[in-house]
RNA sequence: UCCCGAAUAGCUCAGUUGGUUAGAGCAUCUGACUGUUAAUCAGAGGGUCACUGGUUCAAGUCCAGUUUCGGGAGCCA
């Protein structure tokens, strides 16, 4: 019975009127009992649906309340009233769902983020979440398609794992074992894990990109695209503790051709919501814009939203290594001011300040920062000819920060071994993935995408928070 | 986790040097109006001042602790 509906979208898309159909929706507004406002998620426009006095009774224009949902057959005609161009002139209304006006949270005003966080089952109903999440299904979307064009496989590597090699951070613990204090011990005290559900300690994955090698190192090019957990105590508008990543890894493939990729890879994120999520984007860069009003001059962005994509598909991103980004901060005038917390100097990480000053202020675009110091990078990046920089590469973004880290792996056995020796890693527990090295090894090189800092990126929020349907953060799971 | 700030009606906020009955706008409810665009007009209801303890004749207001939220930092994507 449901598929004589009509979608929102596609009838405001369209002039056409004289023609009977059915909508169904939720309302957002109903005005001099007369008017509704009916809104079904597929665009931030609603359907102006007229009620003709006389055609409901007293009893159901009561129920036509903010969030009540509704089908109604009716007649679209030209709109007499300004602000659309077609209206629903309703022949028949049924009420689907009631909404008690006196508890339904959402009220046709501004409601702040933060409010709006608490009632994240309900925000999709509002105009931005309803912007920002039809923009990140796109930016899903479009994840796939640019792999699929390039004949990446995309392969699920597993949720469970027990390596904890990785030191991409705390982990989350996978057990069935009993937490109060009655797990089986080994005679040191310690736990048993033998007896545990996988007969050895297991975790959420912090990175699918060990798996992801071996999947190279047979498909040549393979991509994964799944949640990722950080146990990190992280209270920032950046972090999540359950959070989405595509890593991509190429065998055959230097770093050289790994920024390539992940630039053209961003752009065509980019260029892919600027194609089909048009009214999205521009609803949010005039609620960006509107925000910006509140701040002080020198704290407003210089491009809108739409500008600043546009700035980022026209121009290429700026390449410096890492040893030039020490000197650019060297020769800073925030430097010489001493405006920086830290201090600078090669061998540090580079902190938040640092690559802010590089891509905010310096050049004022996006910037990929390679061949950091060996001894800041993980074990599986490959050693540079100079013996001491890695083949590493971040991708900094204006207001996000790291939106990609990345390298070239470290395909030489021996290398390798000694890299993990140095770095305290058990070369035993991680024999499968050593065996890659052992049996037909290739350079091969790969990177991390945080999904939601570059649906951060595309939408303009500040928070991350919002841009994840349900956000898992230190001490919130709530949904 | 560290630094700073905040928590008052459903929402957004005001509340003076501590002072007796805690306010506004919006929302809600009732009525009016009926081509409205966050409709408008009139009226009404609505409060554990985050929580716990303390100081004081008296605490929304001062102090301590806790919780949560926000801004910044660290860890990172």
């Amino acid at each position: 019975m449901f598929n004589i509906r009509t979608k929102i979208k596609q009838l405001l898309q369209s002039d056409a009127t004289g023609h009977e159909v059915t909508v169904m929706g939720w309302v957002r507004t109903f005005r001099n009992n007369q008017f509704i406002a009916l809104n079904d998620g597929s665009t931030n426009n609603n359907l102006q649906i007229v009620v003709e006095l006389g055609l409901l009774n007293d009893a159901t224009l009561k129920r036509i309340t903010t969030g009540a949902s509704m089908k109604v057959k009716g007649v679209v005609v030209p709109s007499l009233g300004k602000g659309q161009k077609v209206e629903l002139k309703a022949v028949s209304v049924e009420i689907l769902g009631d909404s008690d006006a006196e508890k339904y949270p959402l009220q046709p005003k501004k409601h702040s983020l933060e409010f709006l966080r608490e009632v994240a089952h309900l925000r999709f109903r509002t105009n931005t979440f309803g912007s920002v999440f039809r923009i990140r299904h796109s930016l899903a979307f479009a994840v796939h398609q640019f792999f699929n064009n390039k004949g990446f496989v995309y392969l699920h590597t597993p949720i469970i794992t027990a390596s904890d090699a990785e030191g991409a951070g705390e982990m989350f613990r996978v057990t069935t074992l009993p937490i109060d204090g009655t797990a089986p011990r080994n005679e040191d005290g310690s736990i048993n894990f033998k007896e545990d559900f996988f007969g050895k300690s297991t975790n959420l994955t912090v990175s699918g990109q060990l798996e992801g090698e071996l999947g190279a190192m047979a498909f040549s090019e393979i991509y994964t695209f799944g949640p990722t957990f950080r146990a990190e105590n992280s209270n920032t508008a950046r972090h999540l503790a359950e959070f989405w990543m595509i890593e991509p890894e190429m065998a055959f493939c230097d770093i050289e051709d790994n920024m390539n990729l992940a630039e053209e890879f961003i752009k065509y994120l980019i260029q892919y919501a600027m194609d089909n999520n048009r009214e999205d984007l521009e609803f949010l860069a005039q609620r960006l814009a509107e925000e910006e009003k509140q701040l002080p001059q020198d704290k407003r962005s210089e491009l809108g939203l739409i500008e600043k994509l546009e700035f980022v598909l026209n121009n290429s991103f700026e390449r410096i290594t890492y040893t030039e980004a020490i000197d650019i901060l060297l020769n800073s005038p925030a430097y010489k001011k001493k405006k920086f917390q830290y201090d600078v100097k090669w061998g540090i990480d580079l902190q938040s300040e640092h690559e802010r000053y590089l891509v905010e202020k310096h050049f004022k675009k996006p910037v990929i920062v390679t061949g950091y110091p060996a001894a800041i990078k993980a074990f599986y990046m490959r050693l540079n000819e100079d013996g001491k920089t890695v083949a590493a590469m971040d991708i900094l973004a204006p207001g996000i920060g790291e939106i990609v880290g990345g390298s070239q792996r470290e395909e030489r056995l021996d290398m390798l071994l000694e890299k993990m020796k140095a770095m305290h890693i058990p070369a035993e527990e991680m024999s499968w993935y050593l065996d890659t090295r052992r049996f037909g090894t290739v350079p091969h090189a790969g990177f991390g995408l945080g999904f939601e800092r570059m649906v951060q990126f595309v939408t303009g929020m500040g928070n991350i928070r919002d841009v994840i349907p349900f956000a898992r953060t230190p001490k919130n799971c709530e949904f």
